[in-house]
DNA sequence: ATCCAGGATGTAT
DNA sequence: ATACATCATGGA
């Protein structure tokens, strides 16, 4: 076993692992006592999170300025990119317009990032994410894991890789509706197989603008302009991507109703220049806030 | 029981 | 392009 720590004194904005984690960003983290994504009384700061990516364990929590980690590998890097420690957090958060609702949303959680998420566990994730409450898409993940992907032995416990494209392509309809993904359950089929066929990847979408990128994705059984905002602010580093959710559109109505431009794509440029440079970042921090 | 959840799809207009 | 019904499932 490798470890390390991460000294968070010295990230401009601070980091906040739970919050990260457990907004609705990622549903590939599992809190080790089994507990993710439930409400709990505990302050909450200190519980070790797991995760698994390219057959590497890596275990992590913050303590005491720390953000201390256990792996089968070094982990550093990886920590660094995926939860986007390389952010300038003070100036994303120096940059949210002076409205009320986004500043209490920013205040409320000192540290939280966005998440840097390989595609292909992200594209599933939000393709199941349709009419689904955030702990149920959470369940659903670590379904697929356990059934489809490969378990790995670490520290004396069980983890399990997100399964393949391929592995998820094998799968029958049947089978994914009885891991409780409804009707959602063709989707992630088609999509893996597609995804495993060549469709457009992650090196696709780079080379295009925001919308072109947002289009393209829609290519994908399952995704529509909402779940492809995910993909690319949650995955792709689009950080002009904003989803507009159920939450977002309730505060829309609430808050900016001359935002509301009818069309996903007209409301979407609105509220995007209503929420400042970094409109990702924001939209993140209102879902959490509207959300809790 | 009835309603709702990080919506997308197929069909009709 | 826009409006509408339909799609599973679990939790409150």
């Amino acid at each position: 076993m490798e470890t390390g720590a991460i000294a968070l004194a010295d990230l401009p904005g601070g980091f906040d692992l739970q919050s990260t984690v457990e907004s609705g960003q990622t549903f590939r983290w599992q809190r080790e006592d089994d507990r993710t994504y439930e409400r709990t009384n505990a302050h909450g700061g200190t519980h070790w999170y797991a995760t698994v990516h390219e057959g590497e364990v890596i275990r992590a929590r913050q303590c005491d300025g720390l953000l201390e980690w256990e792996s089968t590998t070094d982990a550093e890097p990886m920590l660094v990119e995926w939860l986007r420690l390389d952010d300038d957090l003070t100036a994303v958060m120096d940059a949210v317009p002076p409205d009320p609702l986004l500043e209490r949303a920013r205040a409320a959680y000192p540290g939280m990032r966005l998440v840097r998420d390989p595609f292909f566990p992200c594209l599933m994730s939000f393709i199941c994410s349709a009419q689904m409450r955030v702990r149920r898409i959470h369940r659903m993940q670590s379904n697929l894991a356990r059934e489809y992907g490969e378990p790995i032995e670490f520290d004396g416990r069980t983890y399990h890789t997100f399964p393949t494209p391929e592995q998820l392509a094998s799968a029958t309809e049947a089978e994914l509706r009885d891991l409780g993904l409804g009707y959602r359950a063709p989707y992630v089929r088609e999509s893996a197989a597609m995804y495993a066929d060549g469709a457009i990847g992650p090196a696709d979408l780079r080379e295009l603008d925001y919308e072109e990128a947002r289009e393209a994705l829609r290519a994908y059984v399952g995704v529509g302009e909402k779940v492809a905002d995910c993909v690319l602010l949650f995955s792709l580093g689009r950080l002009d991507a904003v989803p507009l959710d159920t939450w977002i559109r309730r505060a829309i109505a609430e808050h900016y109703p001359h935002c509301d431009r009818g069309s996903y794509g007209e409301t979407s440029r609105a509220i995007r220049e209503e929420f400042g440079p970094y409109p990702g970042y924001v939209q993140t921090y209102v879902f959490h806030y509207l959300r809790e």
